[in-house]
DNA sequence: GAAAATATTCGTAAATTTGCGAACAGATTT
DNA sequence: AAATCTGTTCGCAAATTTACGAATATTTTC
């Protein structure tokens, strides 16, 4: 049982990538980032999947700080997180980026 | 119900994300982006972690097509898979890419 | 104020994920 | 060929995820 625990920069990058690890979840992302208004209705008419569902997946990505809500009753009205979104592509940005394989490094 | 299901796009980021939604297959993804030769006990004293669960870990990883392994007995060497890492990178960095949200969208 | 519209929460079921030790399989060394 | 080294597979337990309908809460409309 060696040692060493993950680093939270780790940590984040496997949350966000995680919370972007259900194909409901990667539509409801795409189609706030295509849009300026979302409400919870345009996106659950987006989906094949129930309302509670699609809910769930919301406060998923909410919890995530991918999206935010705000009500404007009787909706709900939701939006992609503008700061986390860019600290996710710069996260994913830099892991992506640095891959020190060569060509025949296998198989 | 609505209709419209996902596009094999949007299943294809999920699947990668999935693949990258734990810390100890962040950790190994960086590990093997950093070096040439990783046999499975580098990675394993690496991490945190019991033998098997790292085994399963790399499954997760290989059947995602991230990583790849050979038999040099009586070692296994892993590595990135660079085509599908290239890939990847790709998807995730046209899928940051594209938001038209603006500052005052939401909240 | 009763009825309708909108979305969340509750309760539940089924499937998947995570983790471990023990058992196993294959190759190498002694 | 017996012991050792390396890594996977098995069997199991606990936790989490995914999904749904029903119930609930809140606001608006009639």
């Amino acid at each position: 049982m060696p040692a060493k625990d993950y680093t939270s920069e780790q940590e984040m990058t496997a949350r966000f990538a995680k919370a972007m690890g259900h194909p409901a979840r990667i539509a409801i992302l795409q189609f706030l980032a295509s849009r300026e208004n979302c409400y919870f209705g345009d996106i659950h008419e987006e989906l094949p999947i129930a309302k509670a569902t699609v809910s769930q997946h919301l406060k998923e990505l909410k919890d995530a700080g991918l999206i935010q809500g705000e009500i404007q009753a009787p909706k709900v009205r939701y939006c992609i997180n503008r700061e986390n979104w860019e600290k996710a592509r710069r996260i994913f940005a830099a892991f992506f980026g640095k891959c020190s394989c060569k060509k025949d490094c296998c198989g």
